[in-house]
DNA sequence: ATTACTTTTTAGATTGGTCTAAATTTAGTA
DNA sequence: TACTAAATTTAGACCAATCTAAAAAGTAAT
């Protein structure tokens, strides 16, 4: 791993979330927005990592992460998502406050340091927001997760992750309760505005909005058959 | 607090360093030296820092910072000793470890994150190499301590810092098994070339060098006067 | 296929942090 | 005191990262 600045390793970052889930390149405009800076400036910086064989850019085409781009850009994440983990569990930050101080911290560079914090927090597979820490190699944990807006009436689960990760979102489920872990039954879809009636831990009901389930994360319980309870 | 750069702090903390103990302004070149960089670079540097108001700077006449930058310099040293106990007690590092990743640690801003790691660490006084953590306030610990090399034969005491913080010369006392805490004794100092012979918690005896002895702090032991445990 | 709009790149400038080489000031000593 | 050596500052340049404004290329639609 070469030594980048940390304006590097945020380019590099930026392209990664970029090229998430798509198989087109990230465009030089798409990068000036993630990083709040103008396209010349992406432009510049794209012209510098392709330089380092950090990403393949080819004029107006667009760039991608190369191989070495692509593990610098999973190790930054990998960092970025154990800080978070380590803020919350050992220094009582709650998920609202840890992303501005985990991308400071991301940037820290040891090896060593970062595998004596996973091995500290015990290894764990996901962020305080649900989001999956790539080991050592680079792998992300993988599990079947749904958006509340996608269960049917009946199905049950627990919160596991959020889509929005703004301050506003998680202070507001904060304030309903809604933490990660919590159990939900899906009660009720209703047409009118696609708002649902959900029970809360098996106790509570409540009425959340079509945008509310549009960014809640699901890990669904499968339904009991014939009385079996899932003992042994 | 203003916003400043690493760099920026980083000249900060050289010359508070150098401004330690003496009374007299801190020189370009002592700050080139502590810095590793040009000369010019320093004048450059300080120009930008005077105007920032946290040096008092007039050509040719050194360097002072001022009570803005002196309150800077020491919330950096207090975070970079509480990364280094954070590094030591949480992560297992080993003294000669933690320095370079604390130089790094200490530019991560947030006050938050500072008194949190403080209360979690146990608001630590001293760090793994026995140096004063300023409290929150800018206050340092003090205690009265000696240089091995200042004491008497028959006098005891503990361990309870270096002045020489090298890589080599930890890695030397942890192979001795002198580490923090440890008691010494001192039997004998040979006046041929002012090595001493030590007893070591009180069972094993050790020469060490003259150069070991001036690079050891100790908090000395009272004597105990008639029999006298220092029990109530 | 020509026009109009959007995206991207180029050109040129700025700021922070650095350098070397030369000029200047201060300090020490013959 | 005047000369020499050391310390410091100035001048001028460079690189990384950024900007704005203008030019060029790509895309869409009539």
């Amino acid at each position: 791993m070469q030594n980048l600045s940390q304006t590097e390793e945020n380019y590099l970052k930026a392209i990664f979330k970029l090229s998430e889930g798509v198989t087109s390149p990230a465009s030089t405009n798409a990068i000036s927005g993630e990083m709040n800076t103008s396209a010349a400036s992406v432009t510049d910086m794209v012209i510098r990592l392709s330089k380092k064989e950090l990403v393949d850019y080819k004029k107006r085409k667009g760039v991608r992460l190369t191989n070495q781009g692509m593990k610098i850009a999973t190790h930054l994440i990998r960092k970025h998502r154990l800080w978070e983990v380590f803020l919350v569990e050992k220094l009582d930050f709650s998920w609202d406050e840890v992303h501005d101080i985990a991308e400071q911290l991301e940037h820290i560079k040891s090896l060593d340091l970062v595998e004596r914090l996973d091995n500290y927090l015990g290894n764990p597979q996901f962020d305080p927001h649900g989001d999956p820490i790539p080991d050592a190699d680079g792998n992300f944990a993988y599990r079947k997760q749904f958006l509340l807006a996608e269960l049917t009436p009946g199905e049950k689960g627990a919160v596991v992750g959020v889509q929005d990760h703004t301050t506003t979102f998680l202070q507001y489920l904060d304030q309903l309760h809604l933490v990660l872990g919590v159990q939900i039954e899906l009660l009720e879809r209703f047409a009118y505005d696609e708002s649902v009636k959900i029970l809360l831990n098996g106790e509570q009901e409540m009425i959340l909005s079509k945008k509310v389930c549009q960014n809640l994360f699901i890990l669904k319980k499968p339904a009991v058959a014939n009385g079996n309870t899932g003992r042994k």
